[in-house]
DNA sequence: CTGAAAGCGCTTACAG
DNA sequence: CTGAAAGCGCTTACAG
């Protein structure tokens, strides 16, 4: 154990405020206000500051200016990892965020696991978060009392079924449905399939998965086109099945969507090697985010991920600023066209 | 906008030490005290404080504790976010660190996007962090310079060639490799193909990767095996290409190794779509974490991501306790025979 | 076993 | 345009 690393290297005690102010032959006060701006320093002693505050490679520490001003400038993001999710989207989401959080000047916690309520009181109640933004959120979220009891600037990613008083943003998952549906539809298809996210997303309840195939089932209604859907599940075997029984269900199936990121690179190979062309025989339009690479040879309903991850902080921010914000953003549906859908019948 | 979310919902001043003290008939100390147990509390004092904070309903104030205890309890996760990893792994790892810092009390702030040595600065240096993991290490890592200068308690996944000074965390990679080979060459494989890593990965120069070949070469070349590798990239087409490449190259290849977990389910299609037996025409073993479902058929050398990350936080703990730590702590592979391996030959 | 007090390092009215 | 001072809400020696 010789060669062990020596430790506790304790937190040597920092350069302070007052030793930037001392160094630089002006009031503490000065320095803070010189770094928030929030009164005017002349151009000399603003200087002045900076070129100590350089030298001694200052920092102010975070608690104490916590503690001071009454923020925190920390972002708490609750992730639950929850089964059926496409865990690529969400670190895709965890990245915007945390991107747009720093251009606001924040630094975001991660909550995962099932803590839910306890670990939203932990963070927001003991001031260690100005704001959270919950994601995955069901229609019958546990969170979202507790989220309510806090009174914290929130947004929630998805739209609980109860949300009085409470900040939502999300994809506008229905239009969304729609939107797949209108496109098939206008190109004169009268028959198409869904495969859509896993049966454990639908039992979650989680919104977005109903709101789309309401959406999808409506238009399509409202169009005489006849649709049918079945849950997409990670496997080969059960993709073809799924297949098997739209095509059955729908005789004379001439398109095909897919809501299910996870499968999209499997029903591509499982079409070729049954030798179906695209969209020769068969249309198909997927519904991913628009970074995802097996995604790019498909006609698709982008999800704009970013776009709705910033969103998302930015109304957060708005409330941390006082603003008046609306209490439901849901970003339009996209459709890119990538070759993969045409008129029907060979 | 009449029906927009009222916002500011200022941090309502909250409930403090010094208002449970006074509602207990105590001293905040005392208080502060009964909080942290480091200090004995006569038991009826004890009760009628832990019933005054329910009753209140009373939460520390994170950065007040921070300021006069010169711990945040926060752990910063360094995560980026680079090409070719695999997304899954990531955040399996952070879950598992998340847990982990939360059995000790810490709570972990995500550091994503290329930030790299000013993300470390502002959160360390600022006392935003007690200590820091650093994910995804290259061998030549420009965050180790910073790291060290710093002098906070870290510790970081992977072996950059420079560690003086530092705490590392890994799977034996190299040993993975040895494991890999050694358990085919005890059948009676001598024609060993691998798969491995994305090209991006191996340029970037990411240790694991290239500890893993060449613990598996030399494994190799000690037991007299031809072995011979090509990348994973994500495309049918590509891995096709690699595939035949490695049966060209080692003529009568009768044992594959596939050290990418974005491709597993792939080589399981491809070889099935090829009439290949799996384990009667080839031996398949593949690297990837016990928990990846299409893993589950194969067997495998498995990464213990829960562990690592675990381990990886026990060894951020103990530094800020003061505790001698090994500089380097690599975990043992462990091969997980689910039957894709058997003798050569038909 | 408990209390009174100093101090952690900032921010922000209050004065000038 | 700038300074002196109070205060944010805790923890931890120092006393008893």
């Amino acid at each position: 154990m010789a060669s062990d690393v020596t430790p506790p290297r304790l937190p040597r005690r920092g350069v302070t405020i007052s030793d930037v102010a001392r160094h630089a032959g002006v009031a503490p006060s000065t320095v803070s206000y010189a770094l928030s701006g929030k009164r005017t320093v002349s151009e000399p002693v603003r200087r002045r500051i900076e070129r100590t505050i350089e030298e001694l490679g200052y920092r102010p520490h975070a608690g104490a200016r916590a503690l001071a001003s009454r923020r925190s400038q920390i972002l708490a993001l609750m992730m639950p990892l929850r089964t059926g999710v496409y865990v690529p989207i969400l670190m895709e989401f965890a990245a915007a965020i945390v991107t747009e959080a720093r251009s606001h000047d924040h630094d975001v916690l991660l909550l995962t696991g099932e803590s839910g309520s306890a670990g939203l009181q932990r963070v927001a109640a003991g001031a260690m978060a100005d704001a959270v933004v919950l994601m995955d959120v069901e229609e019958d979220d546990t969170r979202v009392p507790t989220l309510r009891e806090l009174g914290r600037p929130a947004v929630l990613l998805g739209l609980p079924d109860d949300r009085q008083g409470l900040v939502c943003c999300d994809l506008d998952w229905e239009a969304a449905g729609r939107l797949a549906v209108a496109s098939l539809a206008e190109l004169g298809h009268r028959r198409i399939g869904l495969i859509g996210q896993p049966t454990a997303v639908h039992e979650r309840h989680t919104g977005f998965a109903r709101r789309f195939t309401d959406g999808l089932h409506d238009e399509g209604a409202r169009r005489g086109v006849h649709t049918a859907q079945r849950p997409g599940e990670a496997t080969f075997g059960e993709l073809r099945a799924a297949l098997d029984a739209l095509a059955a269900e729908l005789d004379g199936l001439t398109a095909l969507v897919v809501h299910n990121e996870a499968i999209v690179p499997l029903v591509l190979e499982e079409l070729s090697s049954r030798g179906v062309e695209v969209p020769g025989q068969l249309s198909v339009v997927c519904v991913a985010p628009q970074t995802m690479a097996a995604a790019s040879r498909l006609t698709g309903v982008s999800i704009p991920v970013e776009d709705i991850g910033r969103r998302a902080v930015q109304l957060v921010m708005q409330q941390l600023d006082a603003a008046d914000v609306a209490p439901v953003t849901l970003l339009p549906p996209r459709l890119v066209d990538r070759g993969s859908t045409a008129p029907p019948g060979r």
